[in-house]
DNA sequence: AATATAATAATGTCTGATATTTAGCTCAAC
DNA sequence: GTTGAGCTAAATATCAGACATTATTATATT
């Protein structure tokens, strides 16, 4: 029960990585179930027009990426989203690259954003380096430049994603600044669904300046605070409901 | 320059996932520096007596999870530590297989517990079903009984992993559950490091324990609080210095 | 000296054959 | 009837060798 018909076709050329993005598309976007079974490959050699090797290399990184899983004598079955590896940066790219977000993925990640991302900043704030005041700083202006153009959105995009993936990098923790991989599928969904209304492009920039600013003065309470405004600004485009799980911890006791 | 004589012979039938673990021991253990050169394939074909098939296969897989860097004409270098895909489960495994665990990636590793961890229980607390019950509370069960055994050390680190497991999949939230392939490293580190004393492993199950009741009873607060007992008790096994870096975060203004 | 060009060396791809694993089936034995 | 061994079919995994593409390096040419 092969169900190739929703495959679509690519382009005849299509390289190895394109071929992967057409297939990682149908999965990421809710056309498969999870247990489903995947075509075969002699199959997809045929749809695609691609030798075997070629649709090899594609489900390979499907498979690294935890969308499928491969055994020889069984075939190939589609996993459910658990199991997806939401931070390898092909996922990443992929994600961004939906017409439509994955709705519950969105969801998710931003609540992971909400309770993770102010104390991302404070570390900034505590380990940031001159170097990494720069990066934060220039992407931060970046996105000041490309803020009224139109035609600059994309770019836009690229100097926001720029400037919170410099912030959980300059926390100097291998660890959380792998956490900057989820930011792109994030943004782009807000910007996709956001109005784009001038006065809040202002106040959105108001609001990243501020972290900029604490961070710049080692100021970790400020720079989470400020994170909190910018998250706020988030949700309330992305119009989802409220703050859905927010970071409050208890004092700490003395351990 | 293709330093090939530091890698090991791996035993002649090696399938690919052996030579892949092979091969990624190698970096991890920090044998190459980053921007080294990586043997060429068909060296590593006469090497390790196999295809150029399989050797393709392995480097993919390497090449998956950040450990290298392939292109075409120029050929295959290492990458730095900070490009690791961390979160990987093949790493998560090549990690836990070392025998002399990467020092920066544990400490900082514990650092992203020390912080998360505590929330993440509180999640835990506020989200666990009685399916995410049974599984903490069956894998505690696993832990006592196994604890006195010197021969069920596995066992008894399956057990502890799959505690912690537990509590961030029953957060039920798709990133936070991700973190949790952090923790087989993370723990098989401690354990290898510890002295196993009788007293500290009672303990250190009561610590556990008190955890368990926490979320079952509903109790952010608590399960916060019990796990950063947990935590501290691991610190001091590990003999790290203090908290590096703990989640303070101050009190959330009205958004 | 700067620029074009050819040679080289590495990874990427194609093709077709073969090996291995798994699921399902048949059929006999208890 | 149920169990088990063995066979068959179908899928992925691997092998082998030729060829294509890319990046570097050396060599000419102006």
């Amino acid at each position: 029960m092969t169900e190739l018909e929703h495959l679509p076709h690519a382009a005849a050329d299509a390289d190895a990585d394109t071929l992967a993005l057409v297939l990682a598309h149908t999965i990421l976007s809710g056309q498969w179930a999870s247990g489903d079974i995947f075509p075969r490959e002699l199959d997809l050699c045929r749809h695609f027009d691609a030798s075997r090797n070629r649709i090899r290399n594609a489900l390979a990184t499907l498979s690294s990426c935890g969308l499928i899983e491969r055994t020889a004598g069984r075939g190939t079955i589609v996993r459910d989203i658990a199991d997806w590896h939401l931070l390898d940066p092909n996922m990443s790219l992929w994600l961004a690259g939906l017409d439509t977000p994955h709705p519950q993925l969105v969801h998710e990640v931003f609540a992971f954003r909400l309770a993770a991302e102010p104390y991302v900043s404070e570390l900034a704030a505590l380990a940031a380096t001159a170097q990494d005041l720069a990066k934060i700083e220039s992407a931060f202006n970046g996105m000041c430049e490309t803020a009224d153009d139109p035609e600059q959105r994309n770019a836009h995009i690229d100097y926001d994603i720029a400037f919170h993936e410099a912030i959980y990098s300059a926390g100097h923790n291998l660890v959380w600044r792998q956490m900057g991989l989820l930011l792109r599928p994030s943004i782009v969904a807000l910007i996709q669904r956001s109005h784009h209304r001038v006065d809040r492009l202002d106040d959105s920039l108001e609001r990243h300046r501020r972290v900029l600013e604490a961070i710049r003065m080692r100021q970790p309470a400020a720079a989470r605070e400020a994170t909190e405004h910018v998250l706020a600004r988030t949700a309330a485009d992305l119009e989802l409901s409220g703050r859905p799980t927010a970071l409050r911890p208890g004092p700490l006791t003395p351990l």
